[in-house]
DNA sequence: TTCATACTTCGACGCTAATCAAAGTATTGC
DNA sequence: GCAATACTTTGATTAGCGTCGAAGTATGAA
């Protein structure tokens, strides 16, 4: 007699505007974290904190710890059909939405996370690496192989010795601000960089606080000729 | 900055445990009466009253007045999508949904509507007439065709003089109780049911109140052979 | 006409849930 | 080690809305 048909609670997750105002920000696809969300929906962080896990108790969204970060995303693109659904039915008397575009170019182009390189071109480099089968990736676990070794070694001139660390992993695939997609971080990670500035390819920018980087023009034609290639492809159809 | 989407609104709408219920139970295409989504929900006519209206003004269902009766349905195939694509989120640890079956099975087929055939019967008539083009119907509205009036005159031996009447429509769809689609009504709908007892194809049940009409064997033979030819079609597939 | 049914409106009650401030936990950076 | 950042938990406040009883409106039945 009362069967209670969980669509009600599901919809209820949903029909709450700050909730809906966080799952309309991840119909992009990309992860966004606690505190951009609570931006995003306009609401303090607690506030948002609650939500979340509610979000996440009703498998609409699933987190990503990141640090100290945590990064959510929608469940599957059948969390999203349905979102869509509901804005379509919205839309027969209501508003559209506008969604706040990336700010500093410069800033998703390359950056430093930590001490590695991430933004387009952190995100570009471990995609080429693993189309070069360099790395195996299962999740965020990555390991170089016998081939990446040799890579590391002798096009990015770094000694192996410098990777071994007693807390900290060679290889991590790090969740990207801007992309968000993965990207490479670990020992290796924080290597690259480094060789990168050593071979004089990139440089941070030199004002207080900023995180850009700055690649030679030099740098920037090795780079795209060791990890181009996905971008050419791209560009080329 | 505060945009409102309307997405909230919408999924609030579903959000409630008694709105989600008559959401479902009209799932089926069917229109259901205000007071059959109030059981349907276990709530009392007003608060039925109150979601029904809000359902409306949001967009989701649209209603059918019919007499004493509000027929409400879902405004479009795609509300039922997003229902379906809600249950299917909820369905990952949610329960399902039984719906009650008819009672009556001799009502279902055949009874009195008012003064007019309806159930099964009258729904078939009505789907038979539109077929043999002896009728002409948009929306409600419903006309006899020139050779609609010839069949009345000659088949059912009704007299054309008897079917005018001042404030009545001759024909008119009326919504079905059981089958929740339109039969026959007006002074024709009413005519007919006259002359099918007249002609002893069928008859009202004698027990007091019941509005269960049986039809002889000869009788169902009759109107088989008249307005069969959908379930006959339909039946040799 | 008069009564009955179907539905709506009004008014008041009660409960759920959204919200934020303040304190607590975890992780990074120095 | 200590400070800073990101996020969660707790607790208290408040507002919104679902709920029903009673009265009001419309339509059909006798």
């Amino acid at each position: 007699m009362k069967a209670g048909p969980d669509i009600a609670m599901v919809a209820a997750l949903v029909g709450d505007p700050a909730r809906a105002n966080m799952l309309t920000a991840l119909m992009t696809g990309r992860a966004l974290t606690a505190s951009e969300l609570a931006q995003e929906a306009g609401i303090t962080a607690p506030t948002a904190s609650s939500h979340l896990s509610k979000l996440e108790a009703g498998g609409l969204i699933e987190p990503e710890k990141q640090g100290r970060h945590r990064y959510y995303r929608l469940t599957g693109p059948d969390v999203a059909g349905v979102l869509e659904g509901l804005a379509g039915l919205a839309a027969r008397a209501g508003h559209l939405r506008v969604r706040t575009g990336p700010k500093e170019p410069a800033l998703r182009r390359a950056r430093i996370c930590y001490d590695h390189l991430a933004g387009d071109l952190g995100v570009q480099m471990l995609d080429s690496m693993r189309a070069q089968k360099l790395i195996r990736q299962t999740e965020r676990v990555i390991e170089l192989t016998t081939q990446g070794s040799r890579f590391v070694a002798e096009e990015l001139r770094i000694d192996p010795a410098t990777l071994t660390h007693p807390r900290r992993p060679v290889c991590k695939a790090c969740l990207d601000w801007s992309e968000r997609r993965h990207h490479l971080a670990g020992t290796l990670g924080a290597a690259i960089m480094i060789s990168f500035t050593a071979m004089k390819w990139a440089a941070r920018d030199p004002s207080p606080g900023s995180r850009v980087v700055h690649f030679t023009r030099s740098g920037e034609k090795r780079f795209e000729a060791l990890f181009g290639t996905t971008g050419d492809a791209i560009r080329k159809t």
